[in-house]
This record gives structure tokens, C-alpha cells and sequence, in this order.
DNA sequence: GAACACAATATTGTATACAAGATGGATTTA
DNA sequence: TAAATCCATCTTGTATACAATATTGTGTTC
């Protein structure tokens, strides 16, 4: 009765040299390896990787296109510097998307899908113990992407895993250190309400939990100095 | 420091020959001349186009990025044939989306905005009275587009720019001829309820219109029989 | 000594050549 | 005759070669 629409659940899966090597340099930016403004030269990444430049050229379009990295024209790719600006909108979309997506996500998710929670809030405690923060701010975007794709609407759920990879980006330039209280209540807290089937509580905490989130940018002010100076002296 | 002019609206904006193929098959998509299903062969369209499949690739992986086509690995593209459920998604996500940007547009719209609007209605219903139904359609959808931009919020109008490319694919495949009445009111409303800055009537109206084109969709059945058999044919 | 112009270098953009996989038809076999 | 297999052909995937553009270093001139 159901069309198989769904994201090819295991068609002979084996991902394309583009896609590897894309997924590689957006882990690396989501895990903060790889800052904002770093240039990405294509001889060298056709190095590291070991493939071509047309592969290489077809990774770096595909995440120019998710805004990841900038690509200029004659001018080669760097890693995405979001402005206030764009930092502001992403957050906005953020918690007009978000809040909907886990009040269906409570209505729509199974005993499995909460253990998947669980299992990535665990993973991200772990990697906070080893201190690898930039692992654990990866695994709390992927909490936030579980969320939205286990509400049923592949559609937003793909909105809203762009807009957690550039919120990353933002984390990088605008995150200020006094407010270093992560959110491990919180997400907690969404999986609680999640689990009780509670939608209306969840779109509640997953919308006060982005307000936190958001505030706890430095948005009102200019760029991170020390970004604009690598920015004017690469440029 | 022969830098002049440092900030250039008009930053030397030649397109690249990739967007130019882009674009050309995206409008006619829009403007429903190439039909859901219809394979694009990377070698016809070099011919076409007069550029290397390299230049062809790009486009192609472009459009594919906005799901306007699907590429299959080892098969080549072919324009994308959303399914039911993706059809849902896809006006259930303008549904969300669509009535806010309507409301902030018409709290932020200035009179030229305003003249843009009207000129699009005007367009549309010149290219209806010269039988350009396609063309209408594709006016109909920057209709939209302009709104969403106007709204001052470019990466929610960016969302919905490629839900709207997504529709010009569902109307081609789901339209139901006896739903012949077009919107030409709606939109008219729409104009004035933005041109009068009434944010709260500008939300409703886009809702209702959205709830209007929903409706005029057949997605309660199977897809379309002769687009399945095409399919089958095809595949 | 500073600023400009020009040349050398490096990087990106595009085209072509080659490799790998898929498609379709013909041939062979039961 | 029907089915299956193999081969020819075509399409796509990747690498490399070449062209165009930007960047940088050097030299000249005022």
C-alpha cells in the first residue's frame, strides 16, 4: 500500500566518493575542527582524500549549496562565516520549525526512537567526560535532527538539519563563554516529555530550550575580533 | 588602496555557464515543458546547452540538491516525480511557513514592493490570456517567492523557494482539471491586505489560499496512471 | 622611499579522454 | 518457443590536461 518514499532504507547504499567526502568535511565543521574562514584548496583536499579534483569540486558545491562553505567565484571555497544577520534568521527559523517538529515527534515516536534519544544524550555526556566538545556539540545537533526526523515530515526535517549545520558554524563565532552551561537538562527534560507522548509540554521546552540557546549568543554586537582580523588579512 | 568602490551592490554577477543550465531547466520545469519523469541524458544536454558534461553535472547536481530532479547513481537524472506522501509534506510545510512570511511582509513592504506584486498579478494574467498556462504557473510561484522575500527573512524565503519548485512538480502530477477556478482573487486580496500593512488579515489570507491549492490537489489516491506507467515504462 | 606596473606563480574553471557500470538485443540451449 | 546468458553499445563516473583568472613578488619610475 505505501510507496517506499522514504529515504531508501537500505538500497544497495554504497555512498558516492562526493559523498564521503563531503560528510568528512562537514563533520569536521560540525565538530569544530575545522574553523570559520578556513580556506579549503582543492589540490589539497584532492591530496588528503586521495580522488580527484572533479570529486573534490562536487563535495565542496554540494555544501555551498547547504551553506556550509562559501564558494567564490575564481576564488575557491572557505568554510561559511554566517553574519548577525544570518545568525539571527537561522535561530529564527530555528524556533518557528523546531517547537512543531517535537510537538509531532511526541505524538509519533516509538519505544525505539526514545532509546535513540537517550543513546545520543549518553554519547554526548561521554564525550563532554573525554573532553571532546566539539563531538558532544555534534551529538546535540543530531538530537535535535532525531527529533525532527522521527516527527514524520522529511520535508522540515531536512529545513532544520541545514539550519543546525550552520547553527554550528554560529556556535563557532559567536558563542560566549560565560554562559558555558550546556543544556543537559533540557534535552533531558524534551525526552521526557517525548516519551510520555506529551506534545504540547515538548513543543513548550524544545521552544524555551532555543530561546536559551539563541540567548546565549553574542548577537548584538560586531564579529569575533580575531575572525574579522584572519578575515581582512586573508582577503 | 585602489579599492574605490569597496562595497558593490552589483558584485560583478556573471553567472557561471553551471547556473545558466540550472536555471534554463529549472524555468522549464516551472513553466511545465519538461514533464515529471523525463530523462535528462547528461550528452543531450551538453549538446543542447553547447557546454562540456562537466558544466552539465554541476547544473544537474544543483537541481537535484533542491529535489527538483533525481539523480540515480550509475542511471543519470531524470526530473523528479514526488511522491504522494512527499506532496503532503511539501504544502503542509507552506502551510507552516508561508503565513508568517506573509504577515512580516506586510509589516515590512514598501511601495515598490508593492508595484513588484502588482506587476507579477498583471503578468500572470497577460501570460493566462496569451493560453501560457506554464508560464502563469511559474509567475504564480514568484508570486510567492517575492513575498516570502520581502519578509526580510532570507533563509526561511530560501526554504520556501524550493518547496515552491517542488509544487510547479506536484501540480504537474496531481492537479485535478475540475478545480479549474485559479486564484487570481486571492492573490489580489493578499496584495491589499499587505499593501495596507494588515500583517494579521495578510497570515490568514495566505493560510486559506494555501488551504485553497491544497485542496485542488487529488492526494487522497493512487498517483496519477499514466504517470505510474511512464514510470514503469521508463524504469 | 613609495607607488604603480608588469611578470611569475598558483589556483580555479572547463573540456576531453578513459574507465566502470548498466541497458538491450542476439544467440544459444533446453 | 521460451528462457537465460553473453556480448555490443551506450551512459555515467572519474581523472587528467589545458585555459582563464586571481594573487604575489619584483622592478621601475617619480
Amino acid at each position: 500500500m505505501n510507496s517506499p518514499t522514504l529515504k531508501t532504507p537500505s538500497k544497495t547504499n554504497s555512498k558516492t566518493p562526493d559523498q564521503i567526502v563531503a560528510e568528512g568535511l562537514s563533520l569536521a565543521i560540525h565538530e569544530h575542527r575545522l574553523a570559520p574562514g578556513t580556506k579549503l584548496g582543492e589540490d589539497e583536499l584532492s591530496e588528503i582524500y586521495g580522488v580527484s579534483r572533479t570529486v573534490i569540486r562536487a563535495a565542496l558545491h554540494s555544501l555551498a549549496h547547504a551553506q556550509l562553505i562559501e564558494i567564490k567565484r575564481n576564488r575557491g571555497a572557505s568554510v561559511a562565516q554566517p553574519s548577525l544577520r544570518e545568525a539571527r534568521e537561522v535561530f529564527e527559523a530555528r524556533e518557528l520549525l523546531e517547537p512543531r517538529t517535537a510537538r509531532s515527534a511526541a505524538l509519533a515516536a516509538t519505544p525505539a526512537d526514545i532509546d535513540l534519544l537517550e543513546r545520543h544524550i549518553q554519547d554526548e555526556h561521554t564525550a563532554l567526560e573525554d573532553g571532546d566538545q566539539g563531538r558532544a556539540l555534534y551529538l546535540s545537533g543530531l538530537f535535535h535532527i532525531e527529533i525532527s526526523r522521527m516527527a514524520g515530515q522529511a520535508t522540515i526535517a531536512a529545513f532544520v538539519e541545514t539550519l543546525i549545520a550552520r547553527s554550528s558554524l554560529i556556535i563557532a563565532l559567536y558563542w560566549r563563554r560565560e554562559s558555558a552551561l550546556c543544556e543537559k537538562h533540557a534535552h533531558h527534560a524534551l525526552v521526557q516529555a517525548i516519551s510520555d507522548g506529551n506534545g504540547q509540554l515538548a513543543e513548550e521546552l524544545m521552544h524555551s530550550h532555543l530561546v536559551d540557546l539563541h540567548s546565549a549568543l553574542d548577537l548584538r554586537e560586531k564579529p569575533n575580533r580575531s575572525t574579522s582580523l584572519k578575515d581582512v588579512l586573508a582577503t
